[in-house]
DNA sequence: GGATCATTACTCGGATAGTGAGTGTCCGAGTTGAAGCGG
DNA sequence: CCGCTTCAACTCGGACACTCACTATCCGAGTAATGATCC
């Protein structure tokens, strides 16, 4: 199993848009992150798809946040550069082979199935709890408005 | 995010192995869950290098678990085939760019990574309560005890 | 009849090609702000 | 001085190559049962 890096440079950039006063392009993320900007471009469009950001265009356009930080889950960000299929998709194997049972036998669930399920259910949920607003300063021994203050003023140039 | 799908079957075949008496020969697991052949074999190569099940050669030989199935987690299995490496790897890049952080202030972790740290700590704790003993009939509508019975005998064919 | 030994068939194990999603890149469509011009 | 027009620069969005892990496959090394042979 392996998360995509976008995943992660996503992530960043919603902590970032949220402590911007304006709309910031896809450049200025990427320069600030020190990552390739037309792949993150990719995934800010997954974004942007998702309604959790908004685009504008023009000359000063950029990204906004469409919401309020404290209202965007982690969950929302990595479905929307993730997709939303789980992990784990059930075959039907049980199906298979001499030994496999018949379609109507298989109204419910896959115990196998239902394990990763419920799993990845805890996984979402553990997401879900944390919103953009509570990713704090990303290194210790600064208080989160201080680095939101310096941001701030490093994207003001 | 995407399980490799042979993690499911190697779950698949560690419960038909808790409930086969003698050892299991990887074609005829194969042929159980109507797979293909070769690959399923790497999927128990990599349990057997996990030490969850012991190989063994010969003439009448085949793959056996190496523990009760009830002292066998769902996670060890997840793990020994899709590797022990976390899906979210923090690749760091708070310490990129002109605004980067220095490498003595990221002596803590991002809080990113933090908290898809803790999200797939979740993942793992849900997968690790559940043994192999406990995944029950595939189907439903037949109690596990007999169903086992009738894998048993189809394996003596 | 019993023990020994070569045979043989069967097993696992690692090394070898093919494929799809993720990764990285590019250029075009559209919009906005500003500058220039005329009244 | 004010409004309009034109322009130009900047933005996003989707379409196009490249790479690596997952998928699928093959053949060789090793082992235990089996059958024949000899005592």
């Amino acid at each position: 199993m392996k998360l995509a890096a976008g995943v992660e440079w996503a992530i960043h950039c919603c902590v970032v848009l949220s402590r911007a006063d304006g709309p910031v392009p896809a450049q200025r993320l990427a320069e600030f992150h020190g990552v390739s900007p037309t792949y993150l471009a990719k995934s800010l469009q997954a974004l942007s798809r998702a309604g959790l950001v908004a685009a504008l265009e023009g000359r000063v356009g950029g990204y906004v946040l469409s919401r309020p930080a404290a209202e965007i889950s982690v969950l929302d960000v990595v479905l929307a550069v993730d997709g939303p299929e789980p992990a784990f998709r059930c075959t039907e194997i049980r199906q298979n082979g001499p030994f496999g049972a018949k379609p109507e036998e298989c109204q419910e669930m896959c115990s196998v199935a239902r394990v990763m399920a419920n799993a990845e259910n805890a996984w979402r949920g553990a997401l879900a709890e944390v919103s953009i607003a509570d990713i704090g300063a990303y290194v210790a021994g600064i208080t989160p408005a201080a680095q939101a203050e310096a941001v701030r003023a490093w994207l003001a140039n």
